[in-house]
DNA sequence: ATATCACTAGGTGTAAATACCTAATAATTG
DNA sequence: CAATTATTAGGTATTTACACCTAGTGATAT
């Protein structure tokens, strides 16, 4: 019989989390103890939680509202050593993989992927610390282990605050005119913020602002 | 006891089609007969199938590769009149539910939402034709009724392939010169494309089009 | 205390995008 | 067959983006 593993699931889709608990009923020794919406629901849990209640592993999804998965699994990891989280993410995307395991992530799956991945992926986390797949080879996790020291956590972001209000307001199609008026700037500042912008993300232009945009979840629709 | 219903679960999302599926095992008068991940499998499944099994409800998803949940549903209430399509999508978004409802649809439905939504939104699908809620009152679908005559199936709704290609190739960075080499055509017509790529999807610039793309999944990024 | 960075703003060009147009041919669909 | 749509291409004018500069101020970190 196989030693039970208490997960705790937090994606913003409750239909997803109402599915995934479901499907867990036919694996009897995976125990979900709690499901959250978003980052601050989980780590405000956590805190309350006080290790009360055994947690360990967390299904995390990468694109939330109000705090992402990323930035919650770093927090999560930092304070909380023995939870173990797992990403999950509609995206096959290396930098998303990357970002996560650099802020601790333990593996990553999709959601094109089956319930026994995630039935797989837990309990392989669970024997030997990480979920080794195409995406997270063994080499790759070495590699993170070996750059822990020389990649400081709180290397999350290149560009500034304002930078990144401009970027925001590019995606909202406006042009340097509006995105000045919108700012209380001139319109050749926010020139100069875009020019900036496109030489630290090697963009070629506002679309590529854009999309760099939705890859690192600057922008968020609903 | 509740009659019947034969379902069919369109998504793209593996994990999304088997926790549906598995809570519906709750729901005994639910029966899946099918599951498809595109709009061109359902498309062609309803096609071999023949109307050998019956099909009385599509629980379609917007956002899907391929061909997209919106013009699955027209195509399949033109051909099958008696499929009584329900949107299912991330996204609370009231020209979503407008376009769906104008190309066949019966009822809107979010992924935040429960497991125990869908299968009220299948009943009152099954009893009454529609699924009333906020996102889709009465007075919008006698509205849509009215219409009908007056909006045919006029195409606003998709991109032509070339369109289509002119998109991913906006979204890599590309000038319209650059596109025009690309595709061997002239800069002008990849500017008529754009500017008609625009007029459709009701953008602004190339940034307006990026933005699409991501949320209609005709870019996948690396 | 001083170098670095964020934020600001401007000048001066050129390249590209955008806005309105027309219009032909091929393909598709009712 | 008739109508519509897709695809192609062009004209003309205006607006915006982009590139490559300088440069001041204020905050912050070494």
């Amino acid at each position: 019989m196989k030693s039970e593993i208490n997960v705790i699931i937090v994606d913003d889709q409750k239909l997803m989390r109402q599915g995934i608990i479901k499907m867990f009923e036919d694996h009897a020794h995976i125990k979900v103890v709690h499901e959250a919406a978003d980052g601050i629901e989980i780590i405000n849990w956590l805190k309350e939680n006080n290790n009360q209640i055994q947690v360990d592993v967390i299904l995390m999804d990468m694109q939330m509202p109000n705090m992402d998965g990323w930035e919650a699994t770093e927090l999560v990891t930092r304070s909380y050593k023995d939870i173990k989280v797992i990403g999950l993410s509609s995206y096959d995307n290396e930098a998303f993989v990357d970002r996560l395991m650099k802020n601790g992530g333990r593996g990553y799956l999709l959601k094109v992927q089956e319930i026994s991945d995630i039935v797989s992926a837990i309990e392989q986390v669970m024997e030997i610390g990480y979920y080794l797949s195409e995406r997270v080879p063994l080499s790759k996790i070495q590699e993170f282990l070996n750059n822990s020291i020389v990649f400081p956590s709180f290397n999350t972001s290149v560009l500034s605050k304002q930078e990144v209000r401009v970027v925001q307001l590019i995606c909202e199609e406006k042009t340097s005119q509006e995105i000045a008026d919108a700012l209380f700037i001139s319109r050749k500042t926010v020139e100069s913020h875009r020019e900036r912008i496109m030489a630290k993300i090697n963009a070629k232009n506002m679309v590529g602002i854009a999309m760099y945009a939705v890859k690192h979840q600057l922008v968020k629709f609903k």
